[in-house]
DNA sequence: ATCGTTTGTCTAGTGGATAAACTAAGTGTA
DNA sequence: TACACTTAGTTTATCCACTAGACAAACGAT
């Protein structure tokens, strides 16, 4: 019957708490009394919650600072250590695992090359993955706190995965398979959500709080922070903007509408047109991304000019992003953060004929920094994030 | 220096006395037994927060309910009348002001025409409507508590206007204006994000958390409620899908970009398309969306047709919604209500065509039914909500 | 009339935050 | 070296809001 969580004094405990663990998380080295400036705390509820967190072992103490004038404070520090999570993406054609600590700092990685693996294939090299991560762990106190999973298709909101159709899945509850095998909490996330997650914990945009994270690979999937939160829709499906008409005339999307945005700025796009203009690769060698970029390296002409006209079919997409969201922060990501060397210039200078200047002030437009990690990064950093507020939920 | 607001025993009271209150405003009469049990507040707790609020007068004792086998309980209202406020909704060729209750209750309406006037003739009318509005009050205890206006153009998050292109404003203050006048809190809100917060708060869409509000005037703007609260960009500026490129090889819109959405689904579109069509309306009459209503309702084909090719155009756009948000809810609203009758099928039609499935389970797609009140309706719900909750943090 | 039930108030107790006193451990200066 | 002054961190007393549970008031049923 209850209709909202009320708020008592164990609920101003956790959060006080919660602030002061995060608060240290985000600027350790770092003071009780520090604390107590930063976080707006009376001092002797810092130390209490800090001796707490210090039994929790979530935090420690690294011994004197600096003295500015006076006794000379004890400087905490994260215990990044105090745990582990595992960050997995799972594309078309590899699975990436990393292990990260607590901070995200990445301790261990594994990719694994696959060529069209079944689904029973691919839990095969998640379960050998995970169980060498978890083998060559160091000793901690509470070992692997989670798992997150990124999949390049549509997560309901209960963690089924309802369609990936470049991996030929189709309401598979990956989720549950893993859960319990390992008996720990898994999660798991389109990829492009993973990606926008990633980013804004450790890209560009640590402090934006509307960020679209732009997934270029084989199609086109869209990560949303907003209002500082992950927006995932209703159904948890939002962000298919791979699959906005850009085109109402043009040809017939897969999807089954027409002029979707992808077939025209994605990598399954630049290789059509590639292949329709005749760009000459070398004998023997497969039309790719990486072939492009190589003949784009060498000066080819006709290459570099797809490359631009990639730049302008993306920034099509992007204005309509910019006018849907005006947000703070666009990143492209994935597959095409291999082509940014060619694909910056006609960016920008197709972003600054957009008539729409107010939306764009202050608006930062990069590629990812992160390469190719930033969905297995997003999904690790989710797991830990989960695991540090469930832990003080408990307490 | 502090970074967040700290949690403490203040923020508790103040957070369970605004429970206490929202759950008597939405369902009114109660007893104190009963909130205590919805609320998951204790008795004792809740005793005293509705003794203060009785103090303040924001509700009140109705005497006692029916008694299911014991003591009968004193049943509790939410006191509507102890304010008002006041939402203005500026149109291009109107000016719509209402007063309503603390409730969303119209207690009064003022329509004015108007004829392109300047600011400074804006200001006048705006000036006399509530000098109107405020003299034909009733007493009570806390007076005119907001006032919030919608215009249709850009607001900034500092609530200056920053383009009104219909209205022909640019840069203008109109917030301060009225604030300095009235000495009243005042809220500026872009049309179309206070339509979408009127259709939360008072349309079929009050449970819903993620709602694409599609105000289709003379352009289209688009209001968001994503996650349950209004989304407005980092500058304020979200929701400009009007412009969003729907054919890029299309016309050149007046906005700089080619194809915009607004080029073939707005008011504006539907008169350039019955101009282009010869469609042949009665001599001496204009050619204006009521009097294609009124040709549609007659039963020309001509029209009808002109229909039905709009509702095309308009689920382009939805499709695109619908691939970005995943909502639960679209709501159509503004000028474009007066045509449901023959847009209604079209739009059911040409979705049911869309291969999206997963995405537009559960999802409802309605006209709006505060007919043109959704804008004002909702800027005095957010002057309302704003005064209830300003007035429990000072306490 | 009596018992059980429900409503609402009252009181004592709990937990957590705060302010301020206090201890500890530095620096600066004469 | 002595002493004043600073800063860091702990401890104590107090405050405040919520809770549990006792209690009183008001009602229905027998």
């Amino acid at each position: 019957m209850k209709m909202t969580q009320t708020f008592n004094q164990h609920v101003v405990k956790k959060r006080n708490k919660s602030l002061v663990l995060h608060a240290i998380k985000e600027s350790f080295p770092i003071s009780r009394a520090d604390l107590a400036n930063l976080t707006g705390l009376n001092k002797g509820t810092v130390s209490s919650l800090v001796n707490e967190l210090l039994e929790e072992q979530l935090i420690l103490e690294s011994g004197p600072g600096v003295s500015s004038g006076g006794r000379r404070p004890v400087m905490l520090l994260f215990n990044q250590s105090a745990g582990y999570s595992i960050g997995i993406d799972i594309g078309v054609n590899y699975v990436l695992a990393i292990l990260t600590d607590l901070q995200g700092n990445i301790c261990n990685e594994k990719l694994i090359k696959v060529q069209n693996p079944t689904f029973e294939q691919t839990l095969e090299i998640l379960f050998n993955v995970i169980d060498d991560l978890i083998a060559a762990m160091p000793q901690s106190p509470y070992g692997v706190v989670g798992i997150g999973i990124g999949v390049p298709g549509t997560v309901s909101r209960t963690g089924e995965i309802l369609l990936a159709p470049n991996l030929k899945w189709k309401n598979v509850d990956l989720q549950s398979v893993i859960e319990e095998r390992y008996n720990i909490p898994v999660k798991l996330k389109n990829e492009a959500n993973a990606g926008a997650y990633g980013e804004k914990k450790f890209g560009a945009g640590k402090e934006c709080n509307n960020i679209v994270y732009i997934s270029g690979g084989i199609g086109i999937g869209v990560g949303l922070i907003l209002n500082g939160k992950l927006y995932k829709g209703h159904n948890g499906l939002s962000g298919e903007l791979g699959h906005m008409t850009i085109n109402m005339d043009g040809p017939v999307c897969n999807c089954g509408n027409k002029g979707c945005w992808e077939l025209y700025a994605s990598e399954q796009a630049l290789l059509r047109m590639a292949f329709e203009q005749n760009i000459s690769i070398e004998e023997g060698q497969e039309l790719t991304l990486e072939t492009l970029a190589q003949l784009a390296e060498d000066g080819d002409e006709k290459t570099i000019q797809l490359m631009e006209k990639l730049g302008e079919y993306l920034v099509i997409g992007i204005k309509n992003i910019i006018n849907t969201f005006n947000p703070e922060q666009i990143i492209i990501g994935n597959r095409l953060v291999a082509l940014q060397t060619w694909l910056a210039d006609s960016l920008k200078e197709n972003l600054a004929r957009n008539p729409f200047t107010s939306q764009q002030e202050g608006l930062l437009i990069q590629f990812s920094k992160l390469e190719k990690r930033s969905a297995a990064l997003g999904v690790a950093a989710f797991s830990a994030e989960n695991f540090l507020t469930i832990n003080l939920e408990e307490n």
